[in-house]
DNA sequence: CCGTGAATGTACTGTGCAGTACAAACGTGT
DNA sequence: ACACGTTTGTACTGCACAGTACATTCACGG
C-alpha cells in the first residue's frame, strides 16, 4: 500500500477493492484474475488501485493478509467453543456443508499456495503463519475434548489438528478435482471417526 | 495431438516435449509456463509445438494424461505390495521423503488441479480419475493389511485409503506453504497412527 | 466562495506470449 | 539420384494485460 486513504471516502475505496480482489482470487485464482476484473467488481478505476497498493503484487500482499484474517474470524466461534467429540464433528459438518455442487470448490486460502512464485516469500510466510493460527486453534479445541476423554486414546492434539487441517485441504483438493463435495465428507469423518473415542450408544 | 507422428524421430520429439512440459508445470505451474520454455527445454521449436499438439490446451491435456500415468506407474511398485502396517508406514516414510528441503514442494497432479479453469473438463476428469485408480490402490493394499489385523479395528480400508491421499495432497500443500517437508511428515504419521493397530513391543 | 490536497476515471504505452505462416532441411522408398 | 512427405526453425501478427500519465472531480478548511 503506497499511499495510506486519508479520508472515510478513500478507506471505503479500499475496503471495496479488497473484498472484490478476495473474491475473484479465491473463486479463479491470482493469476487468472486481471486487475480490470478487480476494478470492475469493485466499482474503482486504475487510477485508485495504483494510489493505494504499488500494483499487482501489492495487491496480492494485501489480499492474503485480508484473507487469513477473514477465515480465522470465521472460524473462531466455531472452533473457540469445541469441547467435546460432537462438536468436532461438527465442525467437519460445516466445513464440508459450505461447497455447493455447482460452486468451484477451493479453499481461500489453499488455493493461494501454489500461485505464489517463489519470489513472494514474505505473502507466503503470512500465509503460512496463518495455516498455524489455525491449526493452533483446532488444536486448543481438541485439548478441551481430551479433558472429557472423548478423544481416541494415544491420541495426541496437536497432531491430531494437523491432521484434520492437511486432510480438509486435500479433501477440498481431490473433491474441486472430482467436482464432487462428497469426497471431502468422506475424508473428514475418516479421520474424525478414528481420532475421537467411539461412543457406543451405551 | 492433431498429427501423430509417424518416423521413429517424430515420437522421440514428442516424447522430449511431453517429458519437458511435465518438469516444468510441477515445477511452476502450468499459466507460470510459456511455450517458449517448454520449447527451450525440449530443445524444439514452435512449429512442432503446433504440429503435435493443437496449442497450449491440447499440450496441457497430453501432459497431464502423461504425468498420471507417470505417478501411478510410480507409485505401482510400492502400492502394490503393501500387506502389513509396517509396509503404510513405509509408503508415508517415502512420500514424506521425495522432498528435499530445497525444491519446491508440490504435488505432480495436485498442483495442477487449481489451474485448470472451468472449460477444460475432459482434463480435469483425468486428473480426478488418476486420483481415483490411486486411491483404489491404496485401498487393496490396506485391505490386505486388515487380512493380517494390523488395521485398526473398525477402520474401513477404502475409507483410510481415501483419508491417506487427501492427508497427503494437504500435506504437501501445507509444508510447501511453509517450505517446512517436516508438516508433511507429521500429518502422515499422524493419520497412519490412527489407522493402525498400535504393536506394542511386547 | 475559493484554494488545496485527496480521490477518481480514462486514455496511452510497452511487453510478453499464444498462435500462424512459411521456407528450409531431412530421410525414405523407388 | 530424385521426388515427396515428414520434420524442423524462424520470423511475423495480434492481443491481453500490467503499468503510467494526466486531466477531472470531490470535499473540506479558511
Amino acid at each position: 500500500m503506497r499511499t495510506e486513504p486519508t479520508t472515510a471516502k478513500g478507506r471505503a475505496t479500499v475496503a471495496r477493492v479488497l473484498d472484490a480482489a478476495c473474491e475473484l482470487f479465491a473463486r479463479q485464482g491470482i493469476r487468472a484474475t486481471t486487475l480490470d476484473q478487480v476494478g470492475a467488481l469493485s466499482r474503482t478505476g486504475r487510477g485508485q488501485l495504483y494510489l493505494y497498493f504499488t500494483g499487482k503484487p501489492g495487491l496480492v500482499a494485501a489480499v492474503i493478509a485480508q484473507q487469513v484474517q477473514r477465515v480465522l474470524d470465521a472460524q473462531q466461534p466455531l472452533l473457540g467453543t469445541i469441547a467435546t467429540a460432537a462438536d468436532v464433528r461438527e465442525w467437519c459438518d460445516v466445513a464440508a456443508r459450505q461447497y455447493g455442487v455447482d460452486d468451484p470448490i477451493r479453499c481461500p486460502l489453499g488455493s493461494l499456495v501454489h500461485e505464489l512464485t517463489g519470489q513472494d516469500g514474505p505473502a507466503r510466510a503470512v500465509l503460512a503463519e496463518g495455516f498455524g493460527r489455525w491449526r493452533a486453534e483446532l488444536a486448543a479445541g481438541l485439548r478441551r475434548v481430551e479433558q472429557c476423554d472423548e478423544l481416541a486414546p494415544g491420541a495426541d492434539p496437536d497432531a491430531v489438528a494437523a491432521a484434520l487441517l492437511a486432510v480438509y485441504e486435500g479433501g477440498v483438493l481431490l473433491a474441486g478435482a472430482a467436482h464432487d463435495p462428497t469426497q471431502l465428507r468422506m475424508v473428514l469423518d475418516a479421520v474424525a471417526g478414528l481420532a475421537l473415542a467411539s461412543v457406543p450408544a451405551y
